[in-house]
DNA sequence: TACCACTATATCGTATCACGGAATAGTAAA
DNA sequence: TTTACTATTCCGTGATACGATATAGTGGTA
């Protein structure tokens, strides 16, 4: 029930624009989550592959080893959409037996 | 960083009060977790033992076998802080993840 | 009696998830 | 040439939770 919250995160940050492994890490990081490492990344990234998610190019870059650049296809923002109602009901489920 | 939500719940509900494994999966199917089974509960009431966050009282019970009742130790009631603690920064970040 | 429903615990095997570490590769600056 | 930073990949591992099943006790009912 609670598996795939960082999974979701990362669906969350594809689905704001093309965008690649270490990018997604850096952003992360910055949005609170401090200690995600790049292997964990990487993994949730060869599951949405392997799961047919997104769609995958590959580009050059001048500041290092060419990157994979991701997207979400259709089934990817599906997945994206369930992601956060299922997170919206955790979050309430939760929130309700710390209140009462 | 989202492991042991579960545990957390089940931490939760022994705080309110002495109860035992079988009470405590049908408290979480009724407050939402309509699919959590007796197998995961008791694997984390083991855990718990394990990690001397509880006492454990086992007496008769004529309505089935003996219960295995559950109180939190001081251990526990600060393990259950903590939990809440970091609930509260996970859905604030995640929170702000979907707002922004 | 035999069977079923409900209460209750325990245990085993498994899948998934995420972590941690290390290897590899490329560019640029010191 | 060594270091720092960007970037991907792979591998082994542990923790969490699930699913199924076994066991045990009580009470009702056909």
């Amino acid at each position: 029930m609670f598996k795939g919250v960082l999974e979701g995160c990362v669906l969350e940050i594809i689905g704001r624009g093309k965008t690649y492994g270490y990018e997604i890490t850096q952003q992360l990081r910055k949005r609170g989550f401090t200690d995600v490492v790049e292997g964990t990344v990487y993994t949730i990234l060869v599951r949405l592959e392997k799961n047919k998610l997104v769609n995958i190019e590959k580009k050059p870059s001048d500041m290092g080893p060419p990157r994979r650049f991701y997207t979400l296809n259709k089934a990817g923002r599906e997945e994206l959409r369930h992601f956060w109602a299922k997170w919206n009901f955790i979050a309430s489920t939760i929130n309700a037996l710390k209140e009462k």
